[in-house]
DNA sequence: AATGAATGAGAATTCATTCAT
DNA sequence: AATGAATGAATTCTCATTCAT
């Protein structure tokens, strides 16, 4: 990594801090300066703004998690053990990378500009990656077939978004990855018991 | 309704289109005061302050929420039923308050401070009917019975916010209502379709 | 005057010396603010910002030059004895205004903006009333005839310009009304001798 | 010119370039060194800081005007033939050379700092050189003996100034040369006719 | 000699809140 | 009770200048 390349990583890592600590708009420019210890110029030479920097953050850690995904998907076979893997792995990192889920839940994804800066489209590959799996379990015939794979991703992605958002409103108090297993069951059997009559979409 | 308590009403009015507009940093206690037809100078001595304003909002919203949902569930028996009304009746309920749904999900929800506001506590009796419902379910035996109904009232919570600040984000430019009866379909039974192996929690 | 309309002028007085002394760009709005004890914010109120507090100042200077200056043409007769009189009390306001004389000639006149602003249609009533006493000059025959009334306005007030910004310049370290006359009289006679040749237009 | 003199006259043509767009305050350094295709550091190699830069750009241009000048003063003989000619050449300059017309009148002769200036002394020779005609005009007795020949001079530079100013500020949307015939008769003989009374100084 | 990254002082503007009327 | 003028703290961003390479 070029010289640059690190500073600009130093001051994403500070402004990661700095805005899941304060939010948006009560972190300065001058606090995360000093963390990354540059001066407060310095930051608009890496980024255009203070909205700029901020939705620079995701970029990179979407990276990261993309490609930490698809290293723990490796030898697993059927899309039920995917989705299991992938709803394991979601919690496991933002529950290892707390300030920027903060960032990312609580401030990021509820912003009116997210949907239309790169940050947004940085995600396609992962909800990409999971669309495949649901269709994957299509094929399979362990996915049903009643309802859109669009819905179905957002049915994964919305319980794991609210089940962190849930997490970090209550404190962080408890551990992410305890109803993980639980998750999953839910996920692909929903609230009904076996007796619960089923009416096809 | 005393005069003073409408005025009051006048103002939460206003904060709801104001806040849903700009978000709570963005909004001006000025701009407010205008739409309310009173000084900024009033404001305060109907609330203590900016924040004070922005979370009394949802205090007389949610009664008027909860009120309503009763009334919706007369005559309806059996717990699927009963979620199937409650499932709609949030969806209808945020489509038909969209400044209501923006300030909530996309501020309020998200905000630090939130928990610990007594606007937080007026949600309680809705989330303890839902609580009911999930038990009588299970008394019944139409819910699975291996998982906690706190865990269950979680995932329908999840969704159904999940469902509202997605149609937030993507700018109300589809019915809310769309996909009502595949998400109860989906909170029921889960994507799995019924050839896939349920392990026991 | 009311209340507001009274600090309103405090403050463009302030302004007035402020600027004077630093230019519009190296004065700042504390200074000004501090000279018209008022808090910074206050300026905001009755000015939307820092340039149209700028182009405020002459508006009311000019209303006040044109009302002394149609005084001081009271009872004159004759086109020549009022050009005097209006090259006299040029020079005389300027000389009894010297900041402001700063502000104007060597900041605002030469601004961008300034072209555009209402301040500077408040010099119509002026630069009318010239435009009338010339061409009374020549209907009774002492104005020559074969230039553009327009023109012999530009080159009058010209040199008043000119002398006056000189005189700025040169840190008004001598009489501005010094050599009124002799402007006068080159005015009317340029700096050609009686035998100069005299060529038609 | 050598290797450096080269370098420090383009980075004065992007100077006049940039400071004539923008005026002095409101140009940056970056986009002055951009222009000239150096790195910001090497413009203080040339100059001392921004404000030596631009007060260097009259010293080069009025050496140009000078030498052009007296050729094109060769051969004419007669203290008004020789005014007439400087004052069309001077509003020739300044019509083929705008963007130092902008920034000499517009900024540069209003800077408080100006006349303290080697830029401002650089105007010596021609300023001299009109004198000197006007003593000439005067031996010819063409030229009136009644007024100081400084004052004289001043009339003469007033009013050209002041045409090429009122040119830029309209937006040189007009030719500058227009009026040059006009303008010479006007210095000659001022705008009264001939039947004008005539008072000695 | 040339570069250009880093600096950090400096200033306009906003706005919640107060308080005299 | 209602007003709205006044406050002044607080923050982003710019840019001339320096200096290590």
């Amino acid at each position: 990594m070029s010289k640059k390349a690190i500073k600009k990583q130093i001051i994403i890592q500070s402004a990661i801090e700095v805005f899941s600590k304060n939010g948006f708009q009560n972190s300065t420019i001058v606090e995360i300066a000093k963390k990354a210890n540059v001066a407060e110029g310095t930051i608009y030479q890496y980024f255009k703004n203070k909205e700029d920097l901020f939705f620079s953050i995701p970029v990179e850690k979407t990276k990261e998690f993309s490609r930490e995904l698809e290293l723990h998907l490796q030898g697993i076979h059927g899309a039920f053990n995917k989705i299991r893997k992938v709803i394991w792995y979601y919690l496991y990192f933002f529950k290892t990378n707390p300030d920027y889920a903060r960032t990312l839940m609580l401030e990021m994804r509820v912003s009116k500009n997210f949907v239309k800066t790169h940050s947004y489209k940085s995600f396609k590959p992962f909800t990409n990656r999971l669309l495949a799996i649901i269709e994957e379990g299509k094929e399979e015939g362990v996915v049903r077939n009643d309802v859109s794979p669009y819905l179905l991703r957002q049915l994964i992605l919305g319980i794991l978004e609210h089940i962190v958002t849930r997490w970090l409103l209550k404190g962080e108090r408890y551990d992410l990855l305890e109803h993980c297993h639980a998750v999953g069951e839910l996920v692909f059997h929903g609230i009904g018991s076996s007796k619960g009559e089923r009416v096809s979409g």
